[in-house]
DNA sequence: AAGACGGGGCA
DNA sequence: TGCCCAGTCTT
């Protein structure tokens, strides 16, 4: 760290910092279905169930699906008795489905070690399956008004700004936290970390922020320099090798599709998919293909495939498509072509389906 | 410490 | 279309 930032954090008005952002949060705070009313207390089932979906996941996408989860499963009580099948077809689209499995697991650890009460202490919700740092912290100061240290990715480019750290992520998130824990207010530390998070979200943005909005502006060291845009410093990432493989579609007479059921572990966990081969970085031989087709029959190429984007590879996959008469009970499950959103299909899937209609 | 783990938004 | 975003768990 330099001398200049040494002085800057050093000097930094901490006090006046949270009274301005949480002055700025009480007139602009952005009206979302988890949050309570102003002045009401948070139910932490709705904080725990929002932040766990905030996860990876922006406002825009998880307030769909906040309200259904809400009102098909009220309290912890009602998801820990739902059967998991019916929470991964809820939760469908949305990604990262660990965080689906690890929910479920979470509300059936909550009604049998805490009789369905969430544990105000973070390190208690930290125990609890898919409650990490982030997550703990979030609901003990959201729920519980406990001064804990928020910081996601926003928070982390909010502070990055506003003290100019110089050291790339993800070596600075220790520092990063210490920050955070410097600033984060021993009063209404809940509408503070909400405040960070929303400035993170609409103003102090990764690119083109709206500076002239920010009520801290006057205390942030990267808007002093006029470098914003700086920070916060990344490491290199690696890039992402394309992976191939090769999908079948069976159609049976009366308009279902056959569908398996992946493992419960790994990639796309617990979850449809349509039959084919293993996915490799080199394209799968005739007689993989072959050998990956759930039934012999007139399997037909379409001429496009698929392209999808995981974390850590590009998959481009194949499609082919037969048609059968009724029958084949045990080969999967079957369902029908319009009900396929009601089933626990992810997106990649769904794409497939889609190709398929379009022939 | 590094890699696994989705899908949506935006230029 | 291609790039960016970013918590938790596992190894």
């Amino acid at each position: 760290m330099s001398a200049d930032n040494r002085a800057w954090t050093a000097a930094y008005p901490a006090a006046r910092h949270a009274e301005l952002l949480l002055d700025w949060y009480d007139r602009h705070r952005r009206r979302l279905p988890w949050r309570a009313l102003p002045g009401e207390q948070a139910d932490p089932y709705r904080v725990w169930l929002s932040e766990v979906m905030l996860q990876q996941t922006t406002v825009q996408t998880v307030a769909s699906y906040f309200v259904d989860f809400t009102t098909r499963w009220p309290k912890v009580g009602d998801l820990a008795a739902a059967p998991l099948d019916d929470l991964l077809a809820r939760w469908a689209g949305l990604g990262y489905y660990a965080r689906a499995r690890n929910l479920h697991k979470c509300a059936q650890a909550v009604v049998a070690r805490h009789g369905g009460v969430f544990p105000s202490d973070p390190e208690a919700l930290r125990a609890l399956p898919g409650i990490g740092d982030y997550t703990a912290a979030a609901i003990a100061s959201i729920a519980f008004d406990v001064s804990a240290a928020v910081m996601d990715g926003n928070v982390e480019r909010v502070i990055a700004r506003l003290f100019t750290v110089e050291d790339p992520l993800p070596k600075s998130k220790p520092a990063l936290k210490a920050l955070t824990e410097m600033l984060t207010p021993l009063k209404r530390p809940g509408d503070y970390a909400q405040a960070m998070m929303d400035l993170g979200a609409t103003i102090c943005t990764p690119k083109r922020p709206a500076c002239g909005l920010c009520p801290v502006r006057g205390h942030c060291a990267a808007w002093v320099a006029g470098t914003m845009e700086r920070y916060p410093l990344k490491a290199p990432k690696a890039d992402k090798p394309t992976r191939h493989g090769v999908c079948y579609v069976l159609m049976r007479k009366d308009g279902a599709v056959l569908l398996r059921k992946r493992p419960e572990s790994g990639l796309l966990g617990g979850m449809l998919e349509f039959p084919g081969t293993v996915w490799t970085e080199s394209a799968p031989t005739v007689e993989a293909i072959a050998a990956a087709a759930p039934i012999k029959a007139d399997w037909r190429d379409l001429a496009t495939g698929i392209r999808h984007t995981f974390t850590h590879f590009h998959l481009e996959l194949s499609i082919r498509v037969a048609q059968v008469g009724l029958g084949y009970p045990k080969l999967g499950r079957w369902v029908a072509f319009e009900k396929l959103g009601d089933v626990e299909l992810p997106t990649l899937f769904a794409k497939v389906a889609k190709r398929v209609l379009k022939g």
